[in-house]
DNA sequence: TTGAAAGCGCTAACAG
DNA sequence: CTGTTAGCGCTTTCAA
């Protein structure tokens, strides 16, 4: 069978760098220097081969490349790639890495601990020169041991880890945003939608948000009417909130509901029992997400520029693989979007 | 410097399979024939080595082994990652390409061409070992350039090519499905949202329904009134396509939005004008969007399995890098989903 | 400044 | 059934 049988496809043979330095009757590894702009080259070797590159339409094979230096190409981690968010970070990350000529893939990993893990093994597998985790399930120590293997930042996370980089919006300030806005309306009783309230890793965007939320009802010496219920960050959860608000026996007069997507789900579920908002309390969301202002949607919510803290972990990213040992760790301000979710109370 | 410096970071060395042969004690090729399952190894030594393996955590460098065999990656072109559909697609096509213990590596391309054509060339140079293009906009030609270099197969265009394998809705059974609904109904002048009425590609989804749109209308002797208005398929385009409708002589009863994205505009549109549908007009996508059925949000729309046709573009894709050279083009079923914008019209 | 040559981790002949 | 060996395309010493 073998021998007498083809390929099933015979694919045409690429160029190589053997061909390039052929073809401009040099080294390879002088084709190799000029390849990577590396120190030892000529500048009239360096137009030679530059020219004999573009005519053959040399592509350099990122494996091979791998195999002894950097394939120039960094892996993104997500847990589903349906979400917004991530599409904008994915831009803000790509304008940074491409014009240093590096490549962007991105595997999506699901919301498991185990899957994540996975994933992150297999870009590493794959020799990519760098990691970008986007929220992350996954423990402090197992992020410490990855990122002794290879260049790590994560976004998302309140990391203080002294190995990695990361950045994430200073969800705490967010939250204080959002509190003092209500008060400013005139809410006292302020409603928050909490994904775990005993979440043991604190480092999470959501218990931070939680923790600001509390930190500043107390700070206005509101604590006491500050409601906290608890939900899944999801519409399923959204729907939830509504119940578990209703059944207070002094339901607030507004809500924090931590994320935009629960935020939704609470109007939906409020639009079926032909309830409207901000009639039946204000509501706020968070993310400041597409669907959060379309069509009948207009929700009072908080912005974390997305492309900037795309940008913002792909420069640090790109230091970090360049050599810098020290860890950076960044806090985007967040911004409050007042839009028509919110209204002064009416009692 | 470079002499006196160590490397940024001490990387712990990765086990090769070098390392797994010695533990095992055995050769090489023969840890190398365990991996991959090949003919020629006794089983006794397949479970030492496999041991061995487990032992060691031994995982293979994607790189080294694209350097000769393949890389047991499967590349994904996407425009936006930020597409619910194409989020659904990933998943159904996971779902069938890991337990062959092969990966998906996703890479955001973009809407143009030239922007796209790069990032199919980086796929090809990481040595996928096939690609899968969602709704790619590529000509045939470039496509067949390809699929001379690559397994290659595409979802979302109806191609015919003989070189490359292909799944895609019936999109012209779905505009015959919307308009027989909507004639059911009682609509007798109907309109249609076209993308671009002059598309040369024939093959574009956007295209088909048209077509099939245009000959549902024709087979009941409709075709007179048919109303063909033309706009971007985005949100802006919905809003645009109302002003379009509204210009009408002899408005139509009903309009068949040719996608989600633009009924979703159209209704936003009507809604801030203080309209609402289907008082104005029924309203029919093409999609099934998350959005679709979101909230106040509740349009009657075409679903077509992005689960079902990953699975498919999967399998196909396997196939053809398992030895297939003939051409599969696969037409999945639409189905009609009756929502709440749609009725009988009102004189 | 340039080139020769070794080797990255793996697979694929080919011998034994 | 098993092992030896020669590369894949690139980078990187190390000499010239």
């Amino acid at each position: 069978m073998e021998g007498t049988n083809r390929p099933a496809k015979a694919r045409r043979k690429r160029v190589t760098i053997v061909d390039v330095a052929k073809h401009a009757g040099v080294s390879t590894a002088a084709a190799s220097k000029v390849l990577r702009n590396a120190y030892g080259a000529s500048e009239s070797m360096r137009q030679r081969v530059q020219a004999s590159m573009d005519e053959l339409g040399y592509r350099p094979s990122r494996p091979a490349r791998g195999m002894r230096g950097r394939t120039f190409t960094l892996g993104m981690m997500v847990s589903d790639i349906d979400n917004p968010f991530f599409s904008i970070l994915a831009r803000g990350i790509s304008s940074v890495i491409r014009p240093n000529s590096y490549e962007l893939m991105i595997t999506p990993a699901g919301y498991e601990t185990g899957s994540q893990a996975d994933a992150v093994d297999a870009l590493i597998d794959h020799q990519m020169d760098g990691l970008i985790l986007v929220a992350p399930i996954l423990s402090e120590e197992h992020l410490e041991r990855v990122a002794r293997e290879i260049p790590l930042a994560i976004v998302g996370l309140h990391s203080q880890s002294p190995s990695l980089d990361s950045v994430s919006a200073d969800d705490s300030l967010g939250s204080e945003l959002v509190v003092d806005y209500l008060v400013g309306l005139g809410h006292r009783r302020i409603g928050f939608v909490a994904r775990d309230r005993d979440d043991p890793d604190s480092s999470r965007p959501e218990m931070v948000r939680l923790a600001g939320f509390l930190d500043a009802m107390d700070r206005r010496h509101l604590l006491d009417e500050a409601v906290v219920v608890e939900g899944p960050w999801s519409q399923e959860g959204g729907k939830e909130a509504v119940r578990l608000i209703d059944a207070q026996d002094r339901p607030p007069t507004a809500v924090f509901a931590g994320a935009d997507i629960v935020a939704l789900g609470m109007i939906s579920e409020l639009w079926n029992q032909g309830r409207t908002v901000p009639d039946t309390y204000s509501l706020v969301g968070f993310d400041n997400s597409n669907a959060s202002s379309f069509g009948p949607i207009d929700l009072t919510t908080v912005d974390q520029s997305g492309l900037e803290m795309g940008q913002q972990v792909a420069r640090l990213l790109l230091e970090r693989i360049g050599g810098r040992t020290s860890a950076v760790h960044t806090l985007m301000h967040p911004e409050l979007i007042p839009r028509s979710t919110t209204a002064s109370p009416r009692n």
